[in-house]
DNA sequence: GTAAAAGGCAACACCGTGTTGCCATTTTAA
DNA sequence: TTAAAATGGCAACACGGTGTTGCCTTTTAC
């Protein structure tokens, strides 16, 4: 078969091109946040984005990978080693960046999306919460280089319920646990290396 | 308007009523671990039951109400006080009655749902999560009327992370935690609250 | 200013959903 | 046993969303 004619253009030089690329990423989140993957349409987001359908099939390959390109910037900012010098610090660091990144307005898709409401996106979506989940994993690998925590205590699992409680603290009640809840979830989770967890800051 | 004209028989006495229901709803749970719920189609299924597409139309109301009439009898297990007496053997006794639910062959077909995969199933999903976590909260407060813990023990938070610890276990893994990753997940939780969790039975 | 790149428009094929009318088979009850 | 009622099979349909294509207009780059 002969080289796939359509295909995701790299460029968007010209300031119109440019000025649809954010349109329709703009738009693709607005109608994701709104009404869900499997209800979204691409005609929807052409119309919101006001242009037409044709532009859409000619710059990504199909509504899973223009929602995972309009997503995929909102994955990324949690991701970085924090560095405070404590293992608190650090969890408070990376849960605050978590918050950051999934309470922005436009990421109430990314919200949606998680909740249990993509069908294709598994790809996407895992791949970034491992590489979230990596960045707590490395936080308790340092504090255990530090002297923070046993040689016996099991980082792993530790991270593991951490992480996952946080996340999936946001599918069950729609929003991001507050500040008291990260606490009491750091208190529980950190109990067992014998790590005191004192109130947050604004109590 | 008029009442609706399509709309789900609910008794199938006779023997080839029966035979159809039961052949579809395998074929569905089949094809749903095949190919996962936004690939299956309603065409998929009727091949599979070797029943005409139409027939399936006029029992279920759709997609939707077709996989969730299949899948609902295999959420109910796990929603039933154990009693055994302890806190652990309370929670061991959920734990593995989880497992039991989820690695039944057809069950597959659930876990796929779960890892995800379910669009506009998030009601169905959610309603059972929340009987089923319902169970362990009161695994937890039982324990505390015994005295088991403290007054001060944070029984939310601990049944909150100990839940969905092992859910997204499988979501990650694709597999249940083994009985060792079981123990090492209640050690984490429930050190907060100082329960030793010894190794389990055959280690 | 002109050629190339990119967007707009209209029409199309394809597929899955959900519906309907008509006929054949099965079930139930007399 | 037999007739009426319930149910399934079949074929055709409308509808909507996806993804494609050809042709024309606008924008951009040089």
């Amino acid at each position: 078969m002969p080289a796939s004619p359509r295909k995701t253009r790299g460029v968007h030089k010209g300031p119109r091109s440019q000025r649809i690329v954010e349109s329709v990423r703009e738009a693709t989140l607005r109608e994701l946040a709104r009404v869900g993957y499997a209800a979204m349409t691409i005609g929807g987001v052409a119309e919101a984005a006001d242009v037409n359908r044709t532009t859409i099939y000619r710059r990504w390959p199909n509504k899973q990978g223009l929602v995972a390109a309009a997503v995929e910037p909102l994955l990324q900012s949690a991701e970085i080693d924090p560095s405070t010098g404590s293992l608190l610090g650090d969890l408070w660091a990376l849960i605050r960046r978590l918050r950051a990144t999934l309470e922005r307005p436009d990421a109430r898709a990314l919200t949606r999306v998680l909740m249990l409401n993509a069908p294709d996106l598994r790809e996407v979506v895992q791949a970034a919460g491992d590489r979230t989940i990596g960045a707590f994993d490395r936080a308790f690998a340092y504090a255990q280089a530090r002297g923070e925590l046993g040689r016996d205590d099991d980082l792993a699992m530790m991270s593991h319920t951490l992480f996952f409680g946080l996340l999936y603290w946001l599918v069950r009640h729609e929003r991001f646990p507050s500040d008291d809840e990260c606490a009491r979830m750091l208190r529980v989770t950190l109990a067992a290396a014998g790590v005191a967890v004192p109130p947050p800051a604004g109590s």
